[in-house]
RNA sequence: GCGCCCGUAGCUCAGCUGGAUAGAGCAUCCGCCUUCUAAGCGGACGGUCAGAGGUUCGAAUCCUCUCGGGCGCACCA
């Protein structure tokens, strides 16, 4: 139950029944302000121009119509005309509280997706050479949330981690874990320490000749599919998926080993793409390379936008891939929409690759490629966020950091926690608080990581959240009844505990947004807006205490339980875990 | 040179398809715990929305230009 939609499709109909133009938009949004009702339609003044008419007559118009539908008798208590012509919409209080009581019965909290769709998903895919580092962050946790939230609202989602598992810098890798393997190690020991492994056979490529031709020479069997580099590269491969894979499971991220499909392997399908784009007359061979030039993406002077998608010596390019990965992908895994959580760097690559594989037919004809890009992670600085060393900030590092300073906040909070009680509270909050900082910026502007404020735990952070959620929790351990069995009227006569109600039942809006735009920090926003309403209904009404009368006791019950579960599953949506006590 | 993104309170950020008096948090200051968890609540202070034009009933939001910052632009991914 899409409150917003509701309402658009009522003032809609009550513009066209008062004779205007179908064009009309109804362009409902919920009111900013208090006093101007819960909800605002601000057609009329456009409609106004349109009917070459005055806008409040228009309004008005609009408004006897509306009070003819008993559909909105239900739903709307009081409707009023202000300024130039907005109709100011205040939400029923009884039908807000029959609403609390559905969502209280319904474990999709009001949300059902009518159509669902095949959406294909890439995110995180980091380099198999490194360890996972800071920089990953963004595309795994962006990405997972929008996942989260697209399976919850019913769709088809398909989740691909394009991992860096192939090119020349193999040959390097391969060739040094081989030397190692030689000397007695283990392959998952040898690469216990990835990022270490890479340099020092980085090191050993730079500063011997023979080896250094020895990793080309592997590079070209790797290609050609020798048995031994192959089974090597396989080794390699497998201890840094298991790498990642820990990553994943401490940052509380979905993905796992299904998801993987990795640059290698599109392997097969490079050299025949090319020969296609040539036979389609796209590629043409330009300073010994296989390239495609996009008129479409020309600049001022017409000079169109090249794309390589073959080097002179033959190897192909990570566009080439790209290619191979969104065909498939299309014809393949039957995507309407494919999404791409990428640096936003790299924007005018996808631009042109969404564009080539248009063009050349790669892709079915009304399918959305979205790249959604994000900015770079920042130090207090303002400059990339780099070790105090100036290194790269491993992942695995980050998230240990983040759990141990949890710790001390946890136990400095609370004191009366056990401490196995305190050790999973540090790691969800710690964790959670890490995520949020980041899912609740806009994603395409760059973002400055700040332990102090992410740590604070207070205002707009995770553990605020978790802290709203908690309370709620501890409420219900004192009640000590079943509040999921409650299923009496509620009466809502306080302001607080309207506002509250209202904004709980806007879940299903918000979700709706951050998906089609895949945007979660829309999310967050909400559910930080939800757990500060909560805050105050928690101040002003109080539940359990003395003097407080059986029903209104149940109806603030049955309230605080929707607003419960909705910051549990928004915070789940956001891959953040909730806690009972905290 | 061309292209993309950005510029909102001292700091970090919201501001949805143009809407009514631009909002939070932090910081600063003042209140509220013999407890439904103070990781909280209430209040005060703080803005020429980078600047200049334009579009219109109405602009932080759309268009143009200027200034300032970031990032891309043929064989790495």
């Amino acid at each position: 139950m899409n409150i917003r939609n509701l309402l658009s499709d009522y003032v809609t109909q009550a513009m066209l029944a008062a004779g205007l133009p179908a064009e009309c938009q109804a362009h409902v949004a919920a009111s900013k302000k208090a006093g101007f009702g819960d909800y605002q339609a601000n057609g009329a003044m456009g409609a106004a121009k349109i009917a070459k008419a005055k806008p409040r007559d228009i309004a008005q118009q609009i408004v006897d119509q509306l009070q003819q539908n008993s559909d909105v008798q239900v739903m709307i208590s009081h409707i009023e005309i202000a300024g130039p012509g907005f109709i100011n919409l205040t939400l029923d209080p009884q039908w807000l509280a029959a609403n609390i009581r559905i969502i209280n019965q319904d474990k999709q909290l009001g949300i059902q997706d009518d159509q669902p769709q095949t959406v294909v998903v890439d995110y995180s895919s980091p380099n198999l050479a490194k360890e996972m580092h800071v920089g990953h962050l963004r595309s795994s946790i962006i990405g997972d949330a929008v996942v989260r939230t697209l399976e919850f609202q019913g769709h088809n989602v398909v989740r691909q981690n394009h991992v860096g598992d192939w090119g020349t810098q193999f040959g390097m890798l391969i060739a040094e874990l081989e030397e190692q393997l030689q000397e007695g190690e283990s392959a998952s020991l040898a690469l216990k320490d990835l990022e270490g492994f890479y340099q020092s056979s980085k090191k050993h490529f730079d500063e011997s000749e023979a080896f250094a031709n020895k990793a080309r020479d592997y590079v070209v069997k790797l290609q050609s599919g020798d048995a031994h580099v192959l089974t090597l590269w396989e080794q390699f491969r497998r201890v840094s998926l298991t790498h990642s894979q820990e990553i994943y499971q401490q940052l509380n991220v979905t993905l796992n080993a299904d998801d993987v499909r990795g640059e290698s392997a599109y392997n097969d399908d490079l050299a025949p793409l090319v020969a296609e784009l040539q036979q389609q007359g796209l590629a043409v061979e330009s300073q010994g390379a296989q390239v495609v030039f996009l008129e479409e993406m020309a600049d001022k002077e017409g000079n169109p936008s090249p794309v390589i998608i073959q080097k002179q010596g033959g190897g192909f390019l990570y566009a080439t891939t790209d290619l191979a990965a969104l065909r498939y992908r299309s014809h393949t895994l039957h995507a309407d929409r494919v999404l791409y959580f990428i640096d936003a760097r790299q924007s005018l690559h996808m631009q042109q690759v969404f564009t080539l594989a248009k063009k050349a037919g790669f892709v079915n004809d009304n399918i959305s490629l979205e790249h959604h890009p994000f900015g770079t992670m920042m130090g207090a600085d303002g400059k990339p966020f780099k070790t105090r060393t100036g290194g790269t900030v491993k992942l695995a590092d980050l998230l240990v950091e983040a759990v141990e300073r949890a710790e001390k906040v946890v136990a400095d909070k609370n004191p009366n926690l056990s401490a196995e009680e305190r050790a999973v509270i540090a790691r969800k909050v710690g964790i959670g608080a890490i995520k949020y900082a980041d899912l609740s910026k806009t994603r395409t502007n760059d973002y400055i990581f700040n332990w102090e404020t992410m740590l604070s735990f207070e205002g707009n952070t995770s553990p605020y959240l978790q802290y709203a959620y908690a309370r709620i929790q501890s409420i219900f351990r004192k009640a000590d009844i079943d509040v999921s069995a409650l299923n009496s009227e509620l009466a809502l006569n306080e302001p607080a505990e309207v506002a509250l109600s209202i904004k709980t039942l806007q879940f299903a809006e918000v979700v709706e947004q951050s998906t089609r735009e895949a945007y979660p920090h829309l999310l967050c926003t909400y559910l930080y807006d939800l757990a500060g309403l909560f805050m105050r209904f928690y101040e002003q009404c109080p539940i359990l205490k003395d003097g407080i009368d059986e029903d209104t006791k149940n109806s603030r019950l049955q309230l605080a339980l929707s607003v419960a579960n909705t910051l549990n599953k928004g915070l789940d949506l956001l891959g953040i875990e909730t806690m009972d006590k905290m």
